[in-house]
DNA sequence: GTATGCAATATTGTGGTCAATAAAACGAGA
DNA sequence: TCTCGTTTTATTGACCACAATATTGCATAC
């Protein structure tokens, strides 16, 4: 008999059923993001498992997962090791967002229709609720929020993956960032800044001023980590 | 006595001892990136670790490691099903690349000394030799490795690192697309160019001829997806 | 001939076990 | 008290077995 047919690609996504190994893997990963796991030592896989009630095999696959997309180092016979907090890393992430910042605007000033564009400033002016009062935690999410509905207005599928994926690895930074900003408005006002030109169709000017308003500098990725670095250490005594 | 200190971070990788699970990752990435497992089907786990000559839970390891990295996709109950080849996706991959070498230009030229950009001369007027019959892969190669050292002068770590992930999951498209290129003089001049800018420390014009120099028009993108589609399924019929 | 439900088969998911390796603790000698 | 080498302990590496799930094959009904 002829070979018969492999099983073929399922329909992509409609509902997720969402295994073991992607939950613990999304709840790894949140916990790299906030630094929950020691950086800089080695993790213990034992307890980690017990601590997500699973064994060590679907926990190796989810670390191993989190490996390439660079949350953990892996070093053989020694294990899996949470990234560390560098201000070199820092700099680079944010010098590799800001062109894929200004790649996305520029791809969205060719491509989103103006009911999208619409829907990308209500969504912003919406936040303007109690702005002020909000916390440096719930501002940032809501800054990452308004940064990746423009990133999908880009129409690039890849573009938007590694911005997420930037976007979570710095999100620790972005807070303490956002903390020790004194006055919102500009933030807020530059967003506004971006739609507006996002609207005119102005891909130069318009990415200009998302350069600009992305962009770290080097003091203060250096201030931010070493603050980062105090807080890890400190919550680490208070339990 | 004091709680003790856990094992810290070990030495950063003076020579790599390379694990099981980093020697088979490499391996399945390589058949990956050359098609030469079927995509769009469920890889048999089994079958391909007795092919490996390890057991599944090393081979899931790497698996997994691949998901994230935009090599294959995993469904709950299914398995890892390699990625398919599809000209939305190579379009986007081919964007940020572009976008990303230019960044990489542009720091290289804030950040490189004459010595580093002598270096990426050197090698690229090396490849000069027999050059005109090298096959496409070899070409591919030298090309790929010339944008690789390019990176590195940027001195960006996270930079590098995606190139050359991009690169990788772009590389059976460079191969064809290299194929059917009738001339390849103007390829190997415009490198010249692009270190000619460097040396001259042009970032705007260096910028736009890198960019220029790695675009893919969207006929191209289509045209080189489809007959790697066919190769691929004749590959299969022969092989 | 097509469809539907059930049985048989194949494949993936995960826990357990033990070997290999590294880290820690210990002890002898200087 | 420090250093070096040895023993002990802890942790990771990987194979296997079986459970959970999906896929295929088959038979019966319409």
């Amino acid at each position: 008999m002829a070979p018969k047919a492999k099983a073929e690609r399922p329909q992509r996504k409609g509902r997720k059923p969402l295994s073991t190994v992607e939950r613990i893997y999304g709840a790894i990963r949140e916990m790299t993001i906030n630094y929950e796991l020691k950086p800089n030592a080695s993790l213990n896989e034992s307890e980690l498992a017990a601590r997500l009630d699973v064994s060590r095999t679907p926990l190796r696959e989810a670390l191993s997962r989190l490996v390439t997309e660079g949350m953990l180092e892996f070093y053989p016979n020694r294990g899996f090791f949470p990234r560390t907090l560098d201000d070199r890393e820092v700099l680079d992430l944010y010098e590799v967002r800001a062109v894929l910042e200004g790649l996305a605007f520029e791809l969205a000033c060719v491509r989103a229709d103006n009911a999208a564009i619409g829907g990308l400033r209500r969504y912003w002016e919406s936040c303007r609720t109690n702005y002020d009062s909000l916390s440096a935690q719930k501002l940032a999410l809501r800054d990452e929020e308004f940064h990746v509905r423009l990133a999908k207005l880009s129409e690039n599928t890849q573009l938007l993956k590694m911005l997420e994926s930037i976007n979570a690895r710095i999100r620790f930074i972005r807070v303490i960032n956002l903390e020790s900003l004194g006055k919102r408005d500009p933030l807020y006002d530059e967003h506004l800044d971006i739609v507006a030109a996002l609207e005119k169709r102005d891909r130069k000017g318009g990415r200009r001023t998302l350069e600009q308003h992305m962009r770290l500098s080097v003091a203060d990725a250096i201030a931010a980590t070493k603050e980062g670095l105090a807080r890890i250490h400190l919550r680490r005594r208070t339990g």
